[in-house]
DNA sequence: ACTAGAAGTCAACAAGTGATTACTTAGAGA
DNA sequence: TCTCTAAGTAATCACTTGTTGACTTCTAGT
């Protein structure tokens, strides 16, 4: 057989595994607070499989985390569908477990190494689509308001989750989000 | 004489050495990113002192960075002065040098000591003190608004200010988050 | 069944980290 | 001048981290 679907000893699957708890170890502590020991443990496989397969941790880091650093399945639709969506999506309080490439952004940052991968990342992936999508004058403006409002609320929903928003005032912020982020989008 | 203002064995002048070497690696590096070693070499003093000055590495972290996490500085005026102040404050693609604790806590905010100690400086001095300067209803989620404004910014022009932007969209950058600050901060 | 190569394991290194202990030196008060 | 305490220094520990090279085991193709 060509290609094993046996639970052992396939390299693919094993990559994947890998992917999958760097994800997650890399959204919970950041770049530098991760480490390749719990990241293979989480995986359940063998320490010395992620050098071999991904060369590096920052190797294993731009696999696992940069490809989802991409604000543009976001925003397909009409200005109104985007700011609703966006509006809804970036006021939560709910949970915080997963994986968002956001959130490994901020908390990886301060790193010298992955910072500026993840920064050129998001220009060509989050600000420079949000460019391309809007009309009109002043589309750099724009798209800066809308990018920057969206990362504070990053780190205010799921970064310091512990602050709790009353329910109302939870309604009353999406709304006026919603209002600020279609203004901008439209012009 | 009781106070020795001769420039070696002066305790207090070494402490504060130490603590402006400190802002400024904490400010360039993070808190994981910082070595104690790299602090006491650019303060010109001896690594054990800061141990004996400051307990911890995170000891250090608290004296030099967390007094200077406020925003209530900020706040007086009328709406407009403060939505003025602000936007020329934050929308600001000039020097990245010098000390800013809101960059700290960006860098820093994924470690797990530091965190937590950013997060409650944070909501006390300055979600609380926004909030208090409200007038209105909703003042939270007003208040929520404005952080989230604040903080994105902070994030896309002192720590990633790599990424170029326009002197003209700059200002017209400046003119519609001016509005939307003042809106939020009149209710 | 045999075997070559892929997949996985083991032990360890080299560098760097925060922190501590014991020692040395300077300088103000007697 | 002498001395005693505070200030400063040197050496090093204990630990973690990313990474590597050599070894073992499994399995697909013959």
């Amino acid at each position: 057989m060509k290609n094993a679907s046996n639970g052992s000893r396939n390299a693919q699957a094993t990559a994947e595994r890998i992917l999958l708890a760097a994800q997650k170890v890399f959204h919970e502590k950041g770049y530098d607070g991760a480490t390749t020991r719990e990241i293979a443990d989480r995986a359940g496989i063998n320490l010395t499989l992620i050098n071999r397969y991904f060369g590096s941790k920052l190797g294993l880091f731009e696999k696992a985390v940069l490809p989802h650093l991409d604000l543009e399945p976001l925003l397909s639709g009409t200005p109104s569908d985007v700011a609703q969506r966006l509006a809804e999506l970036y006021v939560d309080t709910g949970p915080k477990e997963g994986f968002d490439a956001f959130v490994v952004l901020v908390r990886s940052i301060a790193n010298p190494e992955a910072g500026p991968l993840l920064i050129r990342r998001l220009e060509d992936h989050a600000l420079r689509p949000l460019i391309d999508r809007l009309e009109g004058p002043n589309k750099e403006a724009r798209a800066t308001l809308i990018a920057t409002q969206l990362a504070g609320l990053v780190l205010r929903f799921r970064i310091m989750p512990q602050i709790p928003l009353d329910g109302q005032e939870r309604e009353a912020l999406k709304q006026r989000l919603e209002a600020n982020l279609r203004e901008a989008l439209e012009g």
